[in-house]
DNA sequence: CTCTATTATCTCGCTGAACGAGATACTCAC
DNA sequence: GTGAGTATCTCGTTCAGCGAGATAATAGAG
């Protein structure tokens, strides 16, 4: 049961990056007076600027597993340290928008920026078959931890 | 900035797949009644017995980033759930050994095998440069992580 | 063998993240 | 404007993890 073939290493190898990237998040948030929860929400928050989604207090606690009040807590954490700000909505005063203060995206990049400019360097070191490879391996791998039907069939 | 290129698709890839491998342990624990740092715990007990090796209670917290009272509550969680086991160690009986039992294997196995089982089937489908684009990216993203040097200079 | 320094683990009291329940503030349909 | 519905916040509680110090065992000096 030990043995299930050579792939094994790189199995291994997937569960030490992932432990690896998480002892960087974590040094991250240390590093900022912060928790990993914080961290994360930081990160769901410049997302949703990347793509100019608002984000609404109530849709971050959903992201993040939280229930109201722990979101709460969480947005209040990043605001009393500059990461984040409250907005009420003009259009539905009940929601609160949650931005990110550009103080936070600038911490963010300097801290991650390295490694995902190294990153990016590994990757252009890789021709096209090597690159689909890589990229189907994480793509089967997120579908089988996220529960997703084992379908083997690429999609389109 | 933010477009360092094609390449950032996958660097989100990876990203996901982190996200969502850390969300299937996160399921496992609440499922069994358990914390993120007890799962964490257990898999560092399977490690050992893998190699062989023996776990101390200290080094077990070490391995955890927790002090002495944080590893005390934890090993008392895994015992009170059946998990693990103290056992004094007859050479040094300051130290207490902590083994994992056999029946959280197996239900580490059954929770965890279907995902090792499809990674490995996914791996199975690439050649060997392919496998090896895979080791590389996946090593170099670990060295990245852990703040190894961003040497792009192979180091000599 | 006894005394002392060192090491490994556990106990106690505390802080703070997250929870459940319910209060508060706002919107929408009538 | 009254009532149902929705979004967020407040209050009191639970429990993981911390710091400090107690307890127990080993190792070395005499």
């Amino acid at each position: 049961m030990k043995d299930l073939g050579p792939e094994m290493e790189i199995v291994h190898l997937l569960r030490a990056a992932t432990v690896e990237l998480g002892l960087h998040s974590a040094r991250f948030a240390h590093d900022n007076g912060m928790h990993a929860t914080d961290v994360r929400a930081l990160i769901c928050l410049m997302d949703a600027r990347r793509d100019g989604t608002e984000m609404t207090a109530g849709r971050l606690g959903g992201l993040l597993g939280l229930n109201s009040a722990g979101t709460t807590a969480v947005v209040d954490r990043l605001e009393r340290l500059g990461h984040a700000r409250r907005v009420r909505d003009g259009r539905d005063r009940r929601r609160v928008l949650v931005e990110v203060e550009k103080r936070a995206v600038e911490l963010g990049q300097a801290f991650f920026g390295p490694l995902i400019g190294r990153s990016v360097e590994l990757l252009r070191g890789y021709d096209e078959r090597e690159l689909a490879a890589i990229r189907g391996f994480l793509t089967g791998v997120r579908e089988a931890a996220s529960g997703a039907a084992s379908g083997a069939e690429p999609d389109g």
